[in-house]
DNA sequence: TTTATGTACTTTGCGATACAAGGTAATAAT
DNA sequence: ATTATTACCTTGTATCGCAAAGTACATAAA
């Protein structure tokens, strides 16, 4: 223990909490693979690792919200491209509330 | 399996990333107890129960983030006050800096 | 006095999940 | 053949929120 400093991990904590919302949010937008999409997570500062990403996407297929498809890729091997369902996009518009519930109420608890 | 409902799965991980900052945020308007932080947090719709936050409050303790003292109830048993320490405020100013940070790498995620 | 009620703190067991680390496999370049 | 690059997957570990149950104190009711 306290091998991490805590306001890392309350980072880690903090980013936690909103990834499945910003892969559905990049899907919705086109389909992509995981390694891209972890590519445009680091762009955007939100870190995650391989191990991470990989179960998380397998979950949201398994839970509905994304189908797969495998594409060759100009070079290298074949990509597994993710794409947003009906249901997935449901999921995300009750996040975008969550979160912005959430927003609300962190604003009123600092504030005052 | 496949219990909760994803939804509200991810809204108990967007909670779980700030519960320490909103704890902190409390402590750092004045001293309270588990039970009295307990209600206002559930008054601010940031749902959680006993069995989260007391070994909380004792990790934050545990980091110097926290300090405590016994003080009498005026009914019922003795109450454990928690006071934020200066490593505790600089903690927080830290997590207000990350939590910005995050809800602006989300905006740019949604909105483009 | 015994019992019930309300308040407050604590602990245990479980499930979920992020991460580190390592592994597999396909293609292209040397 | 070997190396580098890209891409996907899995295992082990640690953390942590939650449900549930337990302990303890004070006061009110039976």
């Amino acid at each position: 223990m306290e091998v991490m400093n805590n306001v890392e991990n309350v980072k880690t904590q903090m980013r936690r909490g909103v990834l499945e919302y910003c892969i559905l949010s990049i899907l919705s937008k086109k389909d992509s693979y995981a390694s891209s999409i972890l590519s445009e997570l680091k762009d955007a500062r939100m870190i995650v690792v391989e191990g991470t990403i990989y179960p998380l996407l397998i979950r949201q297929k398994n839970q509905g919200l994304l189908t797969y498809r495998w594409e060759e890729s100009p070079q290298g091997p074949p990509r597994k491209y993710y794409q947003i369902t009906d249901k997935g996009r449901q999921a995300l518009a009750e996040m975008d509330s969550a979160w912005q519930e959430l927003v609300e109420t962190i604003r009123l608890l600092r504030e005052k």
